[in-house]
RNA sequence: GGAAGCUUAGCUCAGUUGGGAGAGCGCUUCCUUCACACGGAAGAGGUCAGGGGUUCGAGCCCCCUAGCAUCCACCA
């Protein structure tokens, strides 16, 4: 052991520089076909800025999966990659120009693209700093971009093919425009609030009349558009109004009464204005009976040319204006306090205009039963927790064709081409050969198109590659719920229409971080947590730990600093045990063989608890169940291995017996080298200090080597009783300690009782560990006590008694009741016990395991009743 | 309106086919013993939201109620 561990654990001091050492020794690469493949595609961060805390837990959940496959053996690719991420980005790029002064039409498409590309390059360097930090064991070699070359020619396959067979369509629709961005949405980035509008009542009066009816809206602006009011056929308030004309108190128009179902007779006044180029419901209304669709706003929210002199106003202050002008024509009737859902843009929370526009859209029905079918089948994917494949499916069934052009610059600009005479419609990889009569579509496509082909185009597709041979489907995705709708839903039904398969096996859902007062992190509320600031104070490892071994499935945690301080504790922990170890193995240390037979008792006993960790820890880490591992290794390590393995194997190391030493030395390296990776996972850089200064080399890695193996030494059944007994006893003796206001170090001198031989020897095997941990100066074994000796008397169970001796010094009263006591105590057990034994039901239906152990703990309670029993009598 | 959650110790949360209520932090008492005081030892603290049901047995399964938060849909 050439190389100490320093006194204190120092996260800055372990972390810093490791992961460059792993880049440099390739610990990343992919590709070893000796093994099985297992890959794991980064949910890929958008360009738009730097890592939160959402995606440090992301990234940790798949680094752990990853590193624990490749221990497992497997040839595990974590593949990275970023995405355009066209709004977001397009909106940062032009908030920094506006800075400037400059709009990205003073720029032009080529010029505001180069500034966009910066930004990107500026931002990916950011991402790869952090993902470094967080140690991300990804194969750089295969990194991707949403917009290199080969995923756009993916995402041109796609459209085409979709294209092709009638899966993607042009269309005009009522979409939901972003008057801000100027640019159409789909609907999952409308944000819906309840808002407190206003609802007006406004006079339509009859044609040649003065009699009117009262309509009500909550967007008078939208009048300018209206062609006609609809009532209800059944509603009798207005049969005779059926047929007649009423005069838009907007701009003088007669517009017609038509009847139809749709009209609430319950809502609102019953009758209802009908805007066909800024509603959806009205859109269809007038489909079904053939009416005109004006739009009366331009495309940046300001009223157009057929709202007279409204023209040119914002729709907010033409709203005002308008309804100020109706009331001074005496035709307002009263205005209203309404709450009601508005919807807001994802992005710019500009309030979402429903406009008639061209756009294109992906026809979803067919493409949503393909996955709704595939997931009827025994093939289907695993979502984790499985509540969440009812989120998608319900989603899936009877979803709304996706709205995928957007009206920006930055992102896959859509393969379709006008012909400037015709008007004909020509879409492929290529423009047309005649460029010169054709335009090609301006827009974008939606960034979640290409995201959607993830997956796939990440490993090669559409050419048929050997990384897509061996990696695809991908093992598990992991991603938050808020996503599930954007991407998960998408790359399913993409990936099936594609490849045929899934995109991936298991769908692993982890919720959101919140603050420590339950709050959604924000920008507006400023409490985000920057992981990369916490990392600095307390390292990835403990900021890993705690999102990795704290949160349970599909939900929110709270951040709290203190839970990574208790994080960071637990590593500390580590950290020295560690340092005990190696300090104790001393510089020549070599690993020799494990004998197990000649182990003693203690040794046995950690391997035992070892084993059942191992089991445990695979169990639950093939389940996704990260907080059960979490708990099993916490408590195995704090509790089994340091608090109680390290102090009784001091006896071990400081005696006389040099072969007993050195086979426990031999444990204490077996068990540590263990432990480095069965937290490697959580806690890739602490793991791989420790594992490289127990084996004194620093130039092997621990992700190279092998998952620890349950029962490698020892058997399942191997009782680990004597010890456990030991660990009673020394129990017993510190509470009686404590109990009676002795020092913890007091001496003592006890009697052990067994009519075991075996137990005797058991006790006589380990009369060394009482000693020094109870501080027992006198220890003596016998086969029966005289029960009228003076002392503090114990049933330890397992047929052992325990009698503290006192001569004369013992206040009678005080242990008649101590005793009493002990056994109202055990009066409860049996009672308990009994009950469950001579319950039919149970002893026929229970597992025969649980039947044993029920009736092994009886004959326990009741030996211990038996001699608390004999003891009291005696007192009286 | 529909769906899926949550309610367990003072606080934050675990509790895996139903079989003796757990952890971290906080609190009380004691201990600077040669890995660790960012520690050790011994403790206190819970009618598992409320009510009903199934079962020999329920924190866990079923039903109802209340409170909290979420997603989806939506009427002008």
């Amino acid at each position: 052991m050439s190389k100490e561990l320093a006194t204190k654990y120092d996260h800055l001091a372990v972390e810093n520089g490791k992961y460059q050492k792993w880049l440099d020794h390739g610990c990343f690469k992919s590709g070893d076909k000796s093994k099985p493949g297992y890959c794991i595609v980064i949910p890929p961060p958008n360009v738009t800025g730097k890592l939160h805390i959402g995606h440090t837990t992301d990234e940790s959940l798949q680094d752990m999966l990853t590193r624990y496959k490749r221990l497992k053996g497997f040839d595990a690719l974590y593949l990275p990659g970023m995405d355009h991420a066209g709004i977001a980005t397009q909106a940062k790029v032009e908030a920094r120009l506006r800075e400037k002064g400059i709009s990205r039409y003073d720029l032009g498409r080529e010029k505001f693209l180069e500034q966009v590309w910066a930004w990107k390059d500026e931002y990916a360097d950011t991402i790869h700093q952090q993902w470094a930090k967080e140690g991300l064991c990804l194969d750089y070699s295969k990194e991707r971009f949403t917009l290199d070359e080969g995923l756009s020619d993916a995402v041109k396959e796609v459209f085409i093919t979709l294209y092709n067979k009638g899966l993607i369509y042009r269309g005009k629709r009522i979409i939901n425009w972003d008057p801000v961005q100027r640019t159409a949405l789909s609907n999952i980035e409308v944000i819906y609030e309840e808002t407190e509008s206003k609802m007006y009542y406004f006079k339509y009066v009859f044609e040649g009349s003065k009699d009117f009816l009262t309509v009500a809206t909550t967007r008078p602006e939208t009048m300018f558009g209206d062609v006609c009011v609809v009532v209800n056929p059944k509603d009798k308030r207005y049969k005779s109004a059926v047929g007649k004309k009423v005069i838009n108190p907007a701009n003088g128009d007669l517009l017609p009464i038509i009847a139809d179902e749709y009209v609430d007779i319950e809502f609102g006044t019953g009758a209802m204005k009908c805007t066909p180029a800024h509603d959806p419901n009205d859109f269809a209304i007038s489909e079904k009976y053939h009416l005109e669709k004006p739009i009366c706003m331009n495309p940046d929210g300001t009223m157009n040319e057929i709202c007279g002199k409204y023209k040119g106003m914002d729709r907010m202050v033409c709203r005002n204006t308008l309804v100020d002008d109706i009331d001074k024509a005496g035709l307002l009737i009263k205005i209203e306090k309404h709450i009601n859902q508005v919807g807001y843009s994802e992005r710019s929370h500009a309030i979402v205009e429903p406009y008639l526009s061209d756009q294109w859209f992906v026809k979803m029905e067919p493409l949503a039963k393909q996955a709704l079918d595939f997931q009827q089948t025994a093939d289907k994917i695993k979502f984790y927790p499985d509540r969440f494949e009812k989120i998608f499916t319900n989603w899936m069934t009877g979803i709304e064709d996706w709205c995928i052009s957007r009206q920006l610059w930055w992102g896959h600009r859509i393969p379709a081409w006008y012909h400037k005479d015709t008007g004909e419609i020509h879409v492929g990889k290529e423009a047309p050969k005649d460029i010169e009569n054709w335009d090609q579509d301006p827009d974008v496509l939606d960034t979640w198109f290409s995201s959607a082909l993830w997956p796939f185009s990440t490993l090669g597709w559409p050419a048929k590659t050997e990384d897509l041979e061996r990696y695809f489907p991908t093992d598990v995705l992991v991603t938050g719920y808020d996503i599930i709708f954007f991407w998960v839903a998408r790359m399913i039904f993409q990936s099936l229409e594609f490849t045929k398969q899934k995109p991936f096996k298991d769908c692993l859902i982890h919720g959101l971080i919140r603050d420590s007062e339950g709050r959604k992190m924000s920008k507006s509320l400023g409490n985000g947590i920057d992981p990369m600031e916490v990392i600095d104070q307390y390292g990835a490892d403990a900021l890993r730990w705690f999102l990795t071994a704290s949160a349970s499935p599909g939900l929110d945690m709270r951040y709290s600093e203190e839970k990574i301080q208790a994080a960071w504790n637990f590593i500390n922990k580590i950290w020295n045990a560690s340092r005990f170890v190696m300090l104790n193995l001393g510089d020549d240390f070599k690993p020799t063989e494990i004998k197990y037979n000649e182990l003693t008792d203690v040794d046995k006993w950690i391997i035992a608890r070892l084993n059942k960790t191992i089991e445990s820890v695979d169990e639950n880490m093939d389940k996704y169940e990260f907080v059960v591992v979490g708990t099993y290794l916490y408590n195995f390590i704090w509790d089994d291995f340091c608090s109680w393995y390290i102090e009784l194997a001091k006896v071990n190391l400081s005696g006389a017996d040099f072969k007993v030493k050195k086979q426990t030395q031999n444990v204490l390296y077996y068990v540590l080298d263990s432990i480095t990776k069965l937290i490697h996972p959580f806690m890739p850089f602490v793991s791989e200090e420790i594992y490289q200064t127990l084996h004194n080399n620093d130039q092997i890695f621990i992700i190279n080597d092998k998952w620890p193996k349950a029962y490698e030494y020892g058997a399942k059944d191997d009782s680990s009783q004597s010890i456990e007994m030991i660990i009673e006893t020394i129990k017993r003796i510190r509470n009686y300690k404590s109990e009676n206001k002795m020092l913890p170090n007091a001496k003592i001198a006890i009697k052990m009782v067994s009519k075991s031989l075996q137990r005797k020897e058991a006790i006589k095997r380990n009369a060394a560990y009482l000693k020094r941990f109870g501080f027992v100066d006198d220890l003596s074994i016998d086969d029966i006590l005289d029960k009228s000796e003076d002392g503090a008397f114990f049933s330890v169970g397992n047929g052992i008694d325990m009698l503290i001796p006192l001569k004369g010094n013992i206040d009678t009263k005080v242990e008649k009741e101590r005793l009493k006591l002990e056994l109202l105590r055990l009066e409860a057990e049996l009672k308990r016990s009994n009950a469950i034994l001579n319950n039919k039901a149970f002893v026929a239906k229970a597992p025969a395991a649980k039947v044993e152990q029920e009736k092994a703990k009886l004959a326990d309670y009741n030996s211990q009743y038996k001699s608390i029993k004999e003891k009291l009598d005696l007192l009286k």
